[in-house]
DNA sequence: TTGCGGGTGATACACTGTAACACCCGCCGG
DNA sequence: CCGGCGGGTGTTACAGTGTATCACCCGCAA
C-alpha cells in the first residue's frame, strides 16, 4: 500500500538512502538551516539500515570510518533531524529511524517492529487517529503528541516461516 | 497530594493503592504465585502515586523507610508484576503505573498522561483498537503487543488554566 | 539430612542520555 | 582589518536506566 519495504525488510538498501537525504537537503535549503556534514552522515547511516539504530550504534559506525564521532554529536544530530521530522524515535527501543513521508504534519505515525527481522515499517493510519480523536475529546483529554509502536511480525516474515 | 480526576477514568482502582493491592493478593493467590514482601512493596509504592515512577525513585522510597532496597531487586519485583498484568512500563517516560484494570488481555490500553499534573490515566478504546486491528491485517502485519501512549493535558488541568 | 529451586542481596557493568566548557568558523558591525 | 557574536562541533564528565553474575537464604520434597 505504501511505499515502505514491508516486503523486504533489508533488501538491499531497501528504502533507499540517498533519496531521504536528498529530500532533506532540499528541505534544509527551503527552510534556511544548516545540513552539515556530520547531520548529513547520522541521517545517512540511518537511512541506509531500515532498522531502528541506538544512537551509540550510529556513532561507531561513523568512527569505523575514519574520524571519532562521539555518542553526543550524535545525539544533537538525531536532535535537530528529529525535530524537522527528518527522523523519528522508536520508544520501545531507544533507537531511531529515518522517516519515509513527506509529512507535513508530525507525528500521526504507526510503527510496525517485525521481531523476526527487525525491520521497521511507518505508516499512517487515518481511521484510527479518528477513533483516537474522538475518545481523547470524549474524556477530555487535549493531545499534543502520541507514539503508537506495534511489536509483531512483518508480511515477508510471515511468508517466510509458512515456507 | 494531588486528586487526579479525569473524570472518565475509572477512579475506584487507580488511585487507591490499597484496593490494587488487595487485588494483586488475589491474583496471586488464584494462580498459585508468591507475593512476597519486596513485590507488595513495590506495587504499594506505584500504586500510591498516580503518576509514574522510575525504578529507581522506587527503590529510593523503599529505602527511605529503613531497609536498603537496590534497584536491581526492583526490576525483578517490576518484572514479576509487569508479567501478570499488575503494572505497566510507560515506554515514553521510562517509567511504571500501577494497572487499574481487571484485563484478562494485556494490553490493549491507551495512556493519557498529562504534561501538567504529571498524572496518567489508562484506558480501553475498542474503536481505536477496531481501527488498528484492520489497518495491520490490511498490511499483513500480525501484531504481538503493542503500546498506545498519548501525551497532553488532562480535563482537570484544562478548567483549572480556564478559571 | 541433602538437594533443589525460587527469591533476594550485592557488585559490577553496559547502555542511554545530558551538562558544561572550549574551540572553530562564518558573519556582521565597527 | 579587527573584534565580537552565534551556531555547530569536540571533549570530558556525569546522571539515569537496565542487565549479568554470583552468593545466600529459605521452604520443600526426596
Amino acid at each position: 500500500m505504501h511505499d515502505h519495504a514491508t516486503g523486504s525488510s533489508e533488501a538491499g538498501g531497501g528504502c533507499d538512502g540517498a533519496n531521504v537525504v536528498a529530500r532533506a537537503e532540499r528541505l534544509c535549503r527551503d527552510r534556511d538551516l544548516q545540513f552539515t556534514r556530520l547531520r548529513r552522515d547520522v541521517l545517512e547511516t540511518i537511512a541506509g539500515q531500515m532498522r531502528p539504530l541506538g544512537a551509540y550504534d550510529i556513532a561507531e559506525r561513523l568512527s569505523a570510518q575514519g574520524r571519532r564521532v562521539a555518542a553526543v554529536s550524535v545525539y544533537r544530530a538525531l536532535d535537530f533531524l528529529g525535530e524537522h521530522g527528518l527522523v523519528h524515535r522508536i520508544a520501545s527501543r531507544n533507537a531511531f529511524v529515518s522517516c519515509g513521508h513527506e509529512h507535513g504534519d508530525a507525528a500521526k505515525l504507526v510503527f510496525l517492529i517485525c521481531r523476526t527481522c527487525g525491520g521497521i515499517d511507518e505508516t499512517t493510519a487515518p481511521s484510527v487517529e479518528n477513533a483516537l480523536d474522538r475518545t481523547l475529546a470524549q474524556s477530555g483529554f487535549r493531545p499534543s503528541s502520541r507514539i503508537l509502536e506495534v511489536e509483531g511480525e512483518c508480511g515477508a516474515c510471515l511468508a517466510e516461516k509458512a515456507a
